[in-house]
DNA sequence: AGCAAGAGACGAGACGGTCCGTCTTTGCCT
DNA sequence: AGGCAAAGACGGACCGTCTCGTCTCTTGCT
């Protein structure tokens, strides 16, 4: 009888784990979510598709992993990459930044990840990702624990901060105050339904800050 | 040299053409995106493969067409469908309920759009939807004009009402208004965030009208 | 009018191709 | 010896194209 051995941890690879990580993150910015392959990973890292198989349980995976070791800059250097894919975290705590002036802040914040989406090279492995975890509440669970619940904290830290400062009132629900800021931009973004500029960002920021009401 | 013939519209088999979008809707349904093929859809609807490749450029194309076709109500009545997938419009232009509350007409629709998302029987079409989507610009486009554009003018339409009424200022962009309330919808279903409610409808249209600056 | 020929969609499914996820082989490094 | 690694063989699922034989509708000749 075969023992679904679970892999020691101790032997691995960490040059095939790095190849593997950079190849899925390159490719699926090259060649799309629809053409990328776990072969294709495999060939482009140098790596028997095995060694794949036998640390991640899926595509996705590989591709959360890509990003994560992107973001916790795994032997890197932080390098400020920022996203609404919730980059940007290393389970020590990325922070927004906070200058006292909360919608310059956010502005500064957004045009940020508007930036990020108009570049192939993010767009492309961020779409993946996101179709990923889109059709994998597994998936959508380690991506919540791992990158986009920290990324969430950050942005909540931020508004409390604000809270705090008196600047926010202290009954608003921040969970649903970083969705009202954020949203917007998702919505533009995977649907492509208009313009994804920086006065987008800044129309989102003001309109959210102030209300539908505002004059 | 083959001629890249126009298939004749006007032989084209209406009870196939039915059969096909009526089964890959159910499908989808039922076993996701993942496990979504043509050939599936072809079985179930007893038809032969060819017959979707000679009307259908994409296995998104037809899904979108899917969701035309019970929206439009082909032969069928209007039920009340609704959701940010866009849902409900024949071209003719379904209208949002308009009692002049706008309050409390956003959060009614916001409700029903939450339901849609809870019912595995829309909400896993509409990822598959969505998915589709999200990689193909061409289906993003066609999408944008037969479901979301519509839908989206239905929206704006019930926030102009409000305009004219003078509940909401003159000045407003209403693009922004109208991502600043279904956007957070969008993020929380697609990313499974938090819990989709109509406690959270309901605070997405007050913080939305009132601002994040408001008491 | 009646009928044969043609065109084209249809259901069915064969076909070569790609990729899946597993399994086997062989080598290497503890 | 044990376990990971690279390479790739393997059966299976689908892809998208193509070829059948059948059918229905249109066309044109008688």
């Amino acid at each position: 009888m075969r023992r679904r051995t679970t892999p020691d941890a101790g032997r691995r690879s960490e040059a095939s784990r790095h190849a593997i990580l950079t190849a899925a993150f390159e490719l699926a910015g090259e060649v799309g979510y629809a053409k990328l392959s776990v072969e294709g990973i495999a060939a482009r890292a140098g790596v028997g598709k095995q060694t794949i198989y036998r640390w991640w349980p899926s595509k996705g995976a590989v591709l959360l992993d890509a990003f994560l070791h992107l973001s916790e800059g795994d032997g890197g250097e932080s390098d400020g990459g920022e996203s609404d894919g919730g980059e940007s975290d290393g389970g020590g705590g990325m922070a927004l930044p906070d200058t006292g002036d909360l919608e310059a802040d956010l502005k500064l914040v957004l045009r940020a990840t508007v930036d990020e989406f108009a570049d192939p090279r993010y767009d492309r492995p961020l779409r993946a990702l996101t179709i990923e975890i889109t059709n994998d509440p597994a998936l959508a669970a380690r991506y919540a624990e791992r990158l986009d619940g920290p990324m969430k904290e950050a942005k909540k830290a931020r508004l409390r901060a604000a809270q705090e400062a008196g600047q926010l009132p202290a009954g608003l629900d921040l969970d649903v105050a970083v969705d009202l800021i954020w949203g917007p931009l998702l919505s533009r973004w995977l649907r492509r339904s208009g313009p994804l500029t920086h006065a987008y960002a800044d129309a989102v920021v003001e309109t959210a800050l102030r209300g539908l009401y505002a004059r």
